[in-house]
DNA sequence: CATTATACGGAGGGTGCCTCCGTTTGCAAG
DNA sequence: CTTGCAAACGGAGGCACCCTCCGTATAATG
């Protein structure tokens, strides 16, 4: 009878308020670590307890599990990005990329449980509302194959997502262990030894 | 305060009821098509529901969750087993190789969900349990294996394990979509390029 | 048949998901 | 500093699923 129950971000009247801001952060914080530990399995109420948060204000901020998987996911990928940008004139580019892969499986490998929670959620509709940042993380590691593959050392006809997501594939697949890095490392190593020229 | 309430597998004493045997074809039959339209969320519900049995049923064939995944597992394993012994004396050990993994892909793409659902409970002491079947497919793979390094063909530090998950891996982390076996060949086929002596 | 080990169904207690709404609180206009 | 209210909060409650327990049903055996 009466519209306008729930103001959605866009047409709101007054800037956010501290709290809500900051419990924001806080439950950003505390699904890293539950979900982290407990994987994609980790119950939604235990993030909420975690925050000092009541269950209620978790689904207001998120309105469901996946869409707290994704800003959790957002902030990894930011990382990504950052690194990725950093690699930029390297003077081997296969090489720079080579380090940029061994980086991330072992930024990867402090986060074990993340991984899987994320990677239940990652169809390519749920990608598209990364644009911004995918865009900037393939033009960066792009960049680095043009140029290998300019330089003859890489063949022409690899992009990117082959090597981005060959990348979490073997991480993912790999049964945690002692020699878990090993084994993921040696393997994305015959794969890139698959890119040469 | 009376032992032997429910007799293990080891110790009955008559042979087991007909039903019994039924119901538990039923069940693995209807949790192969409920995890694999579902992925590893389904409902066990759902599963007993579909045999047209009671949860209760369920539960004692199989006490958990993993071991309902694991029966299933198990008849697919074991379809990958006799397709990898038909392989051996192929001409082209490499070419025979790359077939046998093309099908398998052929394979995962018509059970998607259920790929999803085994991959979260494999890990290295799951695996255990699968000796039998897993010795008799690395044997059959690494003879090919063997065989195309003999033959100078292909590097010798690659073992059949590193070949079956990178390929496990290479399904489960493309998104579902049109040219979705299109993208898992092409990744695989540079990974068996960088497997070349 | 009668006996009884074996198996079955589904109610029930526990937990997690998410919604709803009465209460509280920060912001800003007077 | 009040006051008013949009914005945000907490957590009870309804629903689904998990798994256990046990009274009832039934296939095997003699």
């Amino acid at each position: 009878m009466q519209g306008m129950r729930a103001p959605t971000v866009e047409n709101r009247q007054r800037k956010p308020r501290r709290d809500a801001l900051e419990n924001r952060v806080r439950l950003i914080e505390a699904a890293k670590e539950i979900l982290g530990r407990g994987g994609p399995e980790a119950s939604l109420e235990a993030v909420a307890r975690r925050a000092n948060v009541g269950v209620g204000t978790l689904y207001r901020h998120f309105p469901n599990r996946d869409a707290l998987f994704h800003a959790v996911y957002r902030q990894e990928m930011e990382q990504l990005v950052v690194r990725a940008e950093a690699l930029d004139g390297a003077a081997d580019p296969s090489g720079a990329l080579r380090q940029w892969l061994h980086a991330n499986v072992a930024l990867v490998e402090t986060k074990r449980g993340l991984l899987g929670a994320l990677s239940v959620v990652l169809t390519d509709e749920a990608k598209a509302s990364y644009v911004d940042l995918s865009t900037r993380l393939h033009r960066a590691v792009n960049l680095m194959l043009r140029q290998g593959a300019a330089s003859g050392a890489l063949r022409d006809d690899v992009v990117a997502e082959d090597l981005i997501e060959t990348m979490y594939a073997l991480c993912y697949a790999q049964p945690p262990g002692p020699d878990w890095r090993r084994q993921v490392l040696r393997r994305l190593d015959i794969f890139l030894d698959g890119l040469r020229a």
